[in-house]
DNA sequence: ACTTGACCTCAAGTTGGCTTGAATTCGTAG
DNA sequence: CTACGAATTCAAGCCAACTTGAGGTCAAGT
């Protein structure tokens, strides 16, 4: 098996040193003994900071991370936690495409004032919605709605 | 037209008063007027924080966001900039999904260690993987094409 | 008129997630 | 063997995005 210096992880993660250091500290990775003074670090850790990356991207903060998958990988958490995790995350997609569709509207709508744009206000009022956007109302939707 | 105390905003918007003067300190809201001392503010407003707290969801910077839709929800940027936001979005998504993903596995899996276990990896190892399927689009998205 | 409580300002503090710098220790190539 | 570069520790610093606290103002209800 190949050991992986500190410097080499990071070239290939693109995290800088220290904060693998930091990582290290917090117990969120670990290396597996010193050469001389220098971390060896598993390949396993490779895919360990990719979770964390990801995690990261998707607005978890690092002790959330750690709880999701342990310093190994394997998960600490009991599997309906996991699950209710993933139907965060699966929120947090919703909220996110809203987001694109309602950047791309802008990006093309010629009105004056997006305020005034109905298309503009219905992708941002159903952005919170869970599930599948109700077409049907009883009444108009209003900002007071929100 | 009824005018919102900070109070009510608060309420309605889920975004603390404190954090709400704050976003009027750096330029993000502002009030319309004065009520003795009081903020009033324009229920236009309430959309605007929606666009904040769904572009924080996306992890852009306040900065960002601000220059996404100035103070009145009115672009600053060009079409293709806003465009490569969205496309910057759009990536975002897949890595949220390939997480999503994986915390499923990870939930449901028998094997000792996800190290090992080869759907494990896949999942990690594909998320990052460029030239995903690109679906050309006529007509805006909306959130419920998901 | 008084009280209440929601609001105000301003400065300072907090948290998370690192980065930086100084002083030092090693391993390897020449 | 020596020099070099890559690594180490530790404390301090930094940034964003708020929060907190002290001390003050004000509008509205009784």
């Amino acid at each position: 098996m190949k050991f992986l210096d500190i410097g080499e992880v990071s070239a290939r993660t693109g995290v800088k040193p220290s904060a693998l250091r930091y990582y290290e500290e917090i117990g969120l990775i670990e290396s597996l003994f010193r050469h001389g003074l220098r971390r060896q670090f598993s390949s396993d850790v490779l895919l360990q900071i990719k979770l964390i990356t990801m995690g990261q991207a998707a607005g978890f903060s690092l002790e959330e991370i750690a709880g999701m998958f342990g310093r190994d990988g394997r998960a600490d958490l009991p599997r309906d936690v996991l699950h209710r995790k993933a139907d965060e995350i699966d929120d947090k997609i919703q909220q996110l495409s809203a987001l694109r569709d309602t950047l791309r509207h802008v990006a093309d709508c010629k009105a004056p004032s997006h305020m005034e744009c109905p298309t503009f206000r219905r992708l941002v009022e159903f952005s919170g919605k869970r599930g599948r956007v109700r077409l049907k109302r009883k009444r108009p939707a209003f900002a007071s709605d929100i």
